[in-house]
DNA sequence: CGACCTGTTGATTTAGATCAACTTACGTGG
DNA sequence: CCACGTAAGTTGATCTAAATCAACAGGTCG
């Protein structure tokens, strides 16, 4: 039984901006169902064209690309809010695949109706043309991360994103968050291996700059990690939700 | 005296979707004037909240971010038909600068018109989230190329790309573009350093793939170079142009 | 002419990759 | 209930792609 708009558990959250009510109907109009999936299910491939558009709700996920050579690239972490398969949405293709990490639920739109959005609900497209635009600025910094940054900054920079993220979602309990990710897929993130990112956490953790074990992160001082990870100081401004 | 929309000089290029008359009118109505600036010149600077849009009508740029460390990192290359400004118009920060490389002619858009092409042209609000996806997807690419690929890949991924958008804009000259950029804006779009990206180009140019030099990129085998570069074949396909 | 910018080339160093073991934790099936 | 296989994390040894350092050449410009 899909919960209704007006109910939705994440729209409260700090991290997001006001609904009209009106809007919030709207919203309901536009979603078809919810789906929940398994830890370590496929969402989305590279190459199709999905009729179907996803809010997070819960769980965390990632997107990636994968190359010929069997290497692999973390686009970035999903998590509850994101909105995803725009890309198919307005081009018809999907050029990363996504994955749940943990079981996550979503809230599934058609994306047919994905025009009349543009046609009766203005406000709704320049929300959803403000979600693209932040993702582009998030890819931004992290070519700037990953083409510029040392390992040790590096992770530093990617810690302190997660952090905040989670944090503003209210997912933190007495100063640490979940992070059920493997070092593996922080590795790919990054573009560094997994031996040398392993190594590098550790360097964190003696710091006591940053500890991550057994599927929690514990950061005892954020602005001395994001000092460490040129992590430009923009706060995290309140994300439409769609 | 800035042409008519009417006369646009690239809208008829085979990179770009056909515009109705309708829609060419619009825009002309949004358009406020022409801006010509000098090579080196800077366009729009990282952290302003500029009450401008542009669409570049010819002459190359780039757009970079600077790191306290004084490194930086060029996002990617700016090209004719390419939308500037975005961020700003929906988020009112910029996160990059752009400068030019050579002597450009853009469009100039009043910023505070943004919100009536959602009003009053949802096909145009439309287009605009397509060039945002289009973006991502680019920087999704560029994410994976700097975190995944070697040197010699990388290049050849960058030559291909820039290759590619150069031939659909009718800019190549008996199978060679112009390539004005300087070796230190390709290592720092590829998260290389200048005398590695030197002695990789060499190393191509030696395998007779590609040949960078005084200012001009002559490609003899495109496929190839793609191969090499392991670079996805989508096919670029036609934008909306702004 | 000298200063400066861009490109080139060789020598040396190093951050991070790769290789190889070993540990702990979990399942699954006999 | 235990043996075995697999996934994730950890650690040390070794290697290498790319960074850094240094010097020089050709052009251009005041």
């Amino acid at each position: 039984m899909a919960t209704h708009c007006r109910n939705c558990p994440i729209r409260k959250l700090d991290l997001f901006a006001a609904m009209t009510s009106d809007e919030v109907e709207f919203m309901q109009r536009f979603k078809v169902g919810e789906l929940t999936i398994d830890a370590g299910a496929p969402l989305i491939s590279e190459g199709a064209n999905t009729p179907q558009l996803f809010t997070a709700l819960s769980g965390l996920g990632l997107r990636y690309k994968l190359l010929p050579n069997g290497r692999r690239q973390v686009i970035n972490f999903v998590f509850p809010g994101d909105f995803l398969g725009l890309q198919a949405g307005v081009m018809n293709e999907m050029t990363h695949s996504v994955e749940a990490t943990t079981p996550m639920r979503l809230c599934v739109f058609d994306r047919s109706e994905l025009w009349t959005v543009f046609r009766n609900h203005p406000e709704r497209a320049f929300d959803l043309t403000w979600l693209a635009a932040l993702e582009e600025q998030f890819l931004g910094e992290a070519v700037t991360s990953i083409g510029q940054k040392s390992a040790l900054e590096r992770v530093a920079w990617a810690f302190s994103r997660i952090y905040r993220r989670m944090c503003a979602l209210s997912l933190d309990v007495n100063g640490d968050i979940p992070l059920p990710f493997r070092q593996q897929d922080l590795a790919d993130a990054l573009g560094l291996s997994l031996v040398h990112t392993n190594k590098t956490i550790a360097k964190l953790r003696d710091r006591q700059l940053a500890n991550w074990s057994d599927g929690r992160l514990r950061i005892p001082d954020i602005d001395a990690l994001e000092e460490l990870g040129l992590v430009d100081h923009a706060e995290l401004p309140k994300r439409p939700l769609m």
